[in-house]
DNA sequence: TACCAGGTCTGAC
DNA sequence: GTCAGACATGGT
């Protein structure tokens, strides 16, 4: 096992984990077991450290997982000096989020099934078809399931999915898989944004909000503003914005903040839901 | 019971 | 191009 620490100031588990950009993580032992793909590392907190162990040959994979080499304090400042005050409070508060490096396959995945549907659920669903699909595979002496692949996700019809609770989703995860099990969503890292972005709005399920969250949690696309329910709370009550169509609000943030909005949006997302929720699985 | 959750698709104008 | 309604599911 290799061990290695940082500034838990700009790194902290809680928030990069409780935001809402990966599912795949749970509490253990006073910290967390994070898992991707077929591998997995645990966090925890020592003093003003976060610490991340991992099988050795994974700690260059998770070093970009956690987009470790990247200046968050430039970042988070940002955020902080933007004139915004509930943009600044909202920073303040989320400065130890980083905005991970994802698998493509398995974020897309991910976020099909995140349409109109909860968090809590979107992780339990996401479960299942690990359990029902994944490798069998070990951490710690402790068994877990890795994110199947698309090719092995193809091999299961639309009825397979909706007999986990995907509901109308599973018709997307379905024919999304087929698409993947053929195309490498790896290999559309190549391409400049826009083409990127049409890319992922051409799979069947995927439409702005989806193609945004892919874009920025496994391509790091940080222009990309994803918009969804808490967001267009912020921009309505917050911001007293008039705009209705999420697009167009999108667009509006991605003007102010520029290749900084990803991470904005992440400070302000996790801020929001926050505080009006008391708890969440 | 009605509304909500990290929305998208379809069919009508 | 814009808009309303449908869509599965479980929690409050």
């Amino acid at each position: 096992m290799f061990e290695s620490d940082f500034d838990a100031k700009y790194f902290d588990a809680a928030s990069t984990l409780d935001c809402g950009q990966t599912f795949r993580f749970e509490a253990s032992r006073g910290g967390y077991i994070v898992y991707s793909g077929g591998r997995a590392c645990r966090l925890w907190r020592r003093g003003e450290r976060t610490v991340l162990r991992c099988e050795e040959a994974d700690d260059a994979y998770f070093a970009h997982y956690f987009d470790l080499a990247r200046d968050y304090a430039e970042i988070c400042g940002r955020a902080l000096s933007c004139g915004i005050p509930f943009v600044a409070e909202a920073a303040r508060a989320g400065k130890g989020i980083r905005i991970l490096n994802q698998d493509a396959e398995e974020t897309i995945f991910s976020f099909l099934l995140s349409q109109n549907n909860n968090i809590p659920r979107i992780r339990m669903l996401i479960g299942r078809i690990c359990a029902a699909l994944g490798e069998e595979l070990s951490f710690e002496g402790e068994r877990y399931f890795a994110f199947p692949r698309a090719e092995k996700l193809a091999q299961k019809g639309e009825g397979f999915y909706f007999s986990l609770g995907c509901g109308y989703r599973a018709k997307y995860i379905a024919a999304a898989a087929r698409i993947l099990a053929e195309e490498s969503a790896e290999g559309y890292a190549a391409l400049p944004t826009e083409q990127l972005r049409e890319k992922l709005l051409s799979l069947p399920g995927v439409g702005p909000k989806v193609a945004d969250c892919v874009l920025l949690f496994a391509y790091h696309r940080t222009e990309s503003f994803p918009v969804d329910t808490w967001i267009e709370k912020v921009y309505r009550e917050e911001l007293g914005g008039t705009l209705k169509d999420r697009k167009k609000i999108a667009a509006y943030f991605a003007g102010l903040f520029g290749e900084a909005g990803g991470y904005i949006q992440q400070y302000i997302f996790r801020y929001e839901r926050e505080r009006r929720t008391k708890w969440q699985g």
